[in-house]
DNA sequence: ATCCTCCCCTAC
DNA sequence: TAAGGTAGGGGAGGAT
């Protein structure tokens, strides 16, 4: 399909890849091309039967035979085979080997080996799939792992899947007081094993400790412009209570025809009033089959007043916050009777599909979906297909005398940082020659950078807000501050006194060019223009970027599954074992990425290359643009010392700002600071991860699967109410989206969090930014409740209890945002196996450990199955509820995770699981995790494959 | 000492 | 006009 049809599709969808009309029609059209095909691959064969009829397959990960090959068997047979999973059409999956977390999710299906069909055919009849079965599972209650039969990958294990496997930690590093610097002896004891062997225990588990350098805000204390926090009070006492209705949930029930599909649409209908089909895993794929919306307005919100009764009072009331002026518009659509309230569940939608940022997010989490399909694929099939990998190895061979080094004795990890160039202009202007080496920047705003002044907006009080804000650390330092260029720079963005009749679009991406003329990402287009008058300005192309993107993976793909997604155009490579396979040095791989990726995108990637994560994105920054940088262990001392604390991973302008307050601007005067100190300054974990860091020191391991632990969505634009009914609206539609989400992901979570942010008292009414939300308060608040859900109606329900306990005035919101916590997989999905499908992995661990559950988590066993259907009870909303449990959970209902990492304000903080926790902490991670996704985005990219090609 | 909740910060 | 989302880590401080 032309680029031109997906765009267009995708512009009627709400922005999230193309759900609906798009895939669907992309599947329909896989599955006519299967019914096309079969017959002439029959009379080629010539061995047709019907064995397979009413059997549709899907082939999960690597087997043998390929998939191809039992499409064609299938085509051959009578067979159907789905490209995609679909739980109420797909009768069988097919996989050779799975890891035990997919194994958890597909509990309940059948998994079958391939063996099911070569021996079906060999035997002329369709045999019982039981004793082919991956796994067994009796009733879904002694689910038992991966039956023998099935081929040992070593690399299965019911342990949690470890990335780092061949990442030879950098334990050669010291224990943390005395470090050397980066993984890496200086040659008098290059051993690695045997350096790492000698590490007191105690240091090796310092350094596996040491995550992420994580800023601390303690003592962050902003000090306001405005007057204090006077939080107008609204009297909530009269509002009425917030009922949400059972509802049976547009499902879309989708006939099912297939053998084998009769038990399924018997525990669909135990549960129809759950959630459209939302396998785990389904993700987009699910929306892209389930175009119809996910939110029935008329049977969702309660009314708060009589008059919201009829659908039309669940009314997101987009319009009145969809503008500034909203009073004039809120006049209008405050009226009863007002239509429209479909139309304006869609204003989420439709802020979503513009906003780069929401994009950004997503993408992140479905290339980290993308490269779990391929460790998963990886580790299934043993071995995979690695062209790129391939083609140096041919090249090296070829010219081994010539350009490409003798093979390196590696002996310490290397890992690749992988960052396409100003990724959003690169790829807006691949077809655009006329534009390159020219300063472009993709905005939302085309026009010549000058907007009307917006009445009633105060740029200067910003201004100096954000001024005030930014200097504050200036003030209580207690060392002299020396002032870098940075503190000059202050988060309006560049607004001067001027300049409120410029566009506040922001740039999302600039190219160098640009950036020379001091144009940043994140600067107001306005101030870009004046900065630079010849800037010329591209549109967002979200469909592009993604595809792009897609290719970048494919690419990184094309040499190793070892790989870590971090957004869409930045990824880490582990080339450890690679380097080693390949015999070629780390500059000869990254050179062949960035060739292939060029070839692949026509864009241009830079790679950054190191021993370890920090000094790998280090030495990107070196490499920018187009081009790439061995950050070599021996540089590593002299080159950190003089790098800006800000370019550590996790120093952004609170740190920094703090940090300068402390006289502190390099990592060289990072090093001077004591850990002790830095612990006392910043905490335990962030003092820590800041004393390594500036060293050189990380042990991060790429990690290829990730597991996600909250869902959420907010926005914290255009949002202007003048009515609480209209919050409540807003609301609701905004749990639809979530539960949307959590749908799209297969989980469900126990915590739900409304934040809110309000505008600051004193603080412009209009902000100086079209439709945003100025300076403001943050608010949140949560509750946990008794089981975890997934239910938009359940979820808006308590959002509202939130929302009125927090006795906001609703005029002066300006953001709000839904979240979900504590997160497990879904199981009560439409096909489910009976009852025991809606009890989770743990609960079946649970029932085998008597001796935990009660004290674990009692409900999880009393309320075994569908829960999401279960609505709150009605009650007032500031009161409680009989159902969720308060904030602060009580009576030992809750903890249902594993209790924290014992922590020590040393020099080191070490986790470790308390061995009382030991246990659970494995079995919640079978449990908790789960829900993944699995299946589904191997497909969806292998759509997105055939369809880039 | 540990957990829980409410934040803040950072990164893309 | 303009589309300021989202996930994760960790600190502060109170409850237990």
């Amino acid at each position: 399909m032309s680029r031109d049809g997906w765009r267009k599709k995708a512009s009627e969808d709400d922005g999230w890849g193309g759900r609906g009309g798009y895939m669907a029609a992309k599947i329909s059209k896989l599955e006519e091309q299967f019914q096309k095909d079969a017959p002439r691959e029959k009379q080629k064969d010539g061995t047709s039967t019907c064995i397979f009829s009413g059997v549709a397959i899907y082939v999960n990960g690597y087997t043998d035979p390929s998939a191809d090959e039992l499409r064609r068997l299938m085509m051959l047979h009578g067979g159907q085979f789905h490209l995609y999973y679909t739980r109420s059409k797909t009768t069988h999956i097919i996989a050779t080997n799975l890891p035990n977390r997919k194994i958890q999710e597909l509990k309940g299906e059948k998994v079958v080996r391939p063996e099911w069909i070569t021996d079906s055919i060999k035997a002329g009849r369709q045999l019982s799939y039981v004793q082919y079965q991956l796994y067994t599972k009796q009733k879904g209650l002694n689910f038992t792992s991966v039956c023998a039969r099935g081929k040992q990958d070593p690399s299965f294990s019911h342990e949690p899947s470890k990335p780092s496997l061949n990442h030879p930690d950098i334990i050669s590093e010291e224990d943390a007081e005395r470090p050397r610097v980066n993984g890496i002896h200086d040659g008098d004891d290059g051993d690695y094993d045997n350096a790492c062997a000698l590490l007191p225990r105690g240091s090796q588990d310092t350094l596996l400790t040491n995550g992420y350098v994580h800023p601390v805000n303690g003592a962050l204390k902003p000090q306001d412009s405005f007057a204090e926090l006077q939080l107008h009070v609204v009297d909530t006492g009269s509002h009425q209570s917030y009922l949400p209705q059972t509802e049976s949930r547009d499902r879309e029930e989708s006939s099912c025809s297939s053998a084998g599909s009769k038990a399924n649409s018997h525990q669909r209908s135990l549960i129809s009033t759950a959630s459209p089909a939302k396998q785990p895993g389904l993700h987009n794929m699910q929306k892209d089959l389930h175009p119809k919306p996910t939110f029935k307005p008329g049977t969702s919100a309660a009314p708060q007043k009589g008059n919201l009764h009829d659908q039309k009072r669940v009314r997101l009331n987009g319009s009145y916050h969809m503008t500034p002026n909203s009073s004039t518009l809120a006049d209008s659509s405050n009226q009863p009777g007002r239509s429209g309230q479909g139309a304006e569940a869609g204003i989420i939608s439709e802020f979503f599909s513009h906003s780069r940022l929401h994009h950004i997010s997503t993408w992140r989490n479905e290339f980290s979906e993308y490269v779990n399909g391929l460790q998963s694929r990886s580790r299934a099939a043993g071995g995979a297909v690695f062209s790129g990998k391939e083609k140096l190895k041919k090249l090296k061979a070829n010219c081994s005398s010539g350009s490409l080094m003798a093979a390196p004795q590696v002996r310490q990890s290397c890992i690749l940082h992988v960052d396409m160039d100003c990724f959003f202009v690169s790829v807006g202007i691949r077809h655009r020659p006329d534009l390159k080496g020219k300063p472009v920047a993709v905005t939302s705003n085309r026009g010549p950078g000058r907007v009307a002044q917006r009445p009633g907006a105060n740029p200067q009080l910003e201004f100096q807000y954000y001024q005030r804000k930014q200097n504050q650390y200036r003030k209580d330092g207690d060392l002299e501050m020396t002032p870098s260029p940075q503190c000059d720079e202050v988060p309006s963005n560049g607004v001067d006194l001027d300049l409120a009749a410029l566009s506040m679009a922001e740039i999302a991406s600039c190219s160098y060019a640009a950036r020379q003329a001091d144009v940043r990402n994140g600067m107001f287009f306005g101030r870009a223009k004046q900065l630079c008058p010849d800037l010329q300005c591209v549109p967002y192309d979200f469909q592009a970027y993604k595809e792009v993107a897609l290719s970048m993976y494919e690419t990184l793909a094309s040499y190793t599954h070892n790989i870590e997604a971090l957004s869409c155009d930045e990824a880490l490579v582990d080339a450890t074992k690679l380097l080693v396979e390949l015999g070629v040095t780390p500059d000869d791989l990254a050179r062949a990425i960035r060739e292939d990726i060029k070839e692949k995108t026509g864009c241009s990637a830079s790679v950054g290359m190191g021993s370890n994560i920090l000094l790998a994105r280090m030495a990107t920054r070196k490499a920018k643009p187009n081009g790439q940088y061995f950050l070599r262990s021996e540089e590593v001392d002299d080159f950190i010392r003089d790098q800006p604390v800000s370019s550590l991973p996790g120093v952004g302008r609170s740190m920094s700002s703090k940090l300068t307050s402390l006289g502190v601007s390099t990592c060289g005067d990072l090093q001077q600071l004591s850990i002790s100190r830095l612990q006392r300054e910043f905490g335990p974990r962030t003092g820590q991860t800041l004393f390594r860091f500036c060293r050189g020191l990380d042990d991060r391991p790429v990690r290829s699967e990730k597991e996600r632990k909250s869902v959420s969505a907010e926005m914290n634009y255009n949002i202007r109410f003048t009515q609480v009914e209209e919050a409540e609206s807003f609301l609701t539609n905004l749990s639809m989206e979530v539960q949307k989400r959590m749908e799209g992901v297969g989980l469900r979570g126990r915590r739900i969090t409304l934040k809110v942010m309000m505008r600051k008292p004193g603080a412009p009414v209009e902000p100086a930014k079209y439709g945003g939300h100025g300076i403001c308060d943050n608010f949140a608040r949560s509750v946990l409740l008794a089981q975890p859900t997934d239910s938009g109606q359940l979820i808006a329900a308590e959002a509202i209890k939130l929302f009125y306990a927090m006795k906001l005035d609703v005029k002066d919101m300006r953001g709000v945002g839904l979240q979900v916590q504590q997160l497990e997989g879904s199981y009560a999905d439409p096909s489910g196996q009976g009852p025991s499908r809606g009890r989770s992995i743990k609960d079946l661990l649970l029932a085998k450990q008597p001796a935990h559950s009660p004290r674990k988590d009692p409900l999880a066993q009393g309320q075994s199955s569908v829960i999401r259907t279960e609505v709150t009870p009605p009650s007032s909303p500031p009161s409680t509820s009989s159902d969720p449990m308060p904030g602060t959970s009580k009576g030992g209902l809750h903890h249902p995770h594993t209790p924290n990492h014992v922590r020590t304000y040393l020099n080191v903080s070490i986790e470790v699981p308390s061995p009382s926790q030991v246990r659970f902490s494995s079995l919640e991670c079978t449990s908790g995790t789960k829900r993944r996704k699995l299946l589904f985005f191997y497909f969806k990219y292998f759509l997105c494959e055939q369809l880039t090609k």
